[in-house]
DNA sequence: CAGTATCCAGTTGGATACTG
DNA sequence: CAGTATCCAACTGGATACTG
């Protein structure tokens, strides 16, 4: 990411160097609000997140869970059991999300009328 | 965003619970945050938009405003001038983005840190 | 239980030429 | 100047079957 000099200047001259893109890049998968939201809430495990979410296929569950992992929000903890048992919970890094997720959230209360 | 398909009416296991999709369905287009931005400061033409950001594609750049057009957040305004003057200024829902967009902005600078 | 593998469809983004 | 038209590539997301 290129540097970024003063605060809230325009000096970014395509969508990659966007520091507001990076942000979405990463919070904005098509199932990462909700995951995220959920895991604000507290550690899930997989199958519980697909429960929770029905319309959200197994292969895009796993890997919006990849990509949220390798971005570094959330934390995967694997139980050396039978059968498996998998929990995912929000990084420290994840937390500093819940600010941002309700202002979003805040946003479109406020100014999106349908839904 | 300016939805035409149906296909994005996805049932969330609460919508309701799960409106950060619906902001970032309205600011996340690939190139509607440094748009955005942009005007965050002022009226800005056509070609002004496309010169400032050289990497995106006129198809792209006409797209992205009609969505943004369609969801209330900038008005068009057309001159009846030969040759024409088209000018695009946020409307007030527009300007109340700013918050949400500072906020995505600082989250990046501080949370995301690689080159 | 917690995922992969496979294969497929829809949407977005892109380069370039053209028009009112 | 301010866009469209055309055609195309890439990516994301999806349904289902299968595995450790």
């Amino acid at each position: 990411m290129a540097v970024t000099k003063e605060k809230n200047e325009i000096n970014y001259h395509s969508a990659e160097e966007c520091p507001i893109t990076a942000t979405i890049d990463v919070i904005g998968g098509k199932w990462k609000p909700p995951i995220i939201w959920l895991l604000l809430k507290g550690p899930l495990r997989f199958g519980e997140l697909h429960k929770i979410i029905p319309g959200m296929a197994l292969k895009v569950l796993s890997r919006q869970l990849k990509e949220l992992e390798a971005d570094g929000i959330i934390i995967r903890k694997a139980y050396p059991e039978v059968p498996p048992r998998v929990e995912y919970r929000l990084s420290e890094k994840g937390e500093t999300l819940r600010e941002v997720i309700f202002l979003l959230s805040d946003w479109s209360r406020k100014h999106i009328i349908n839904a």
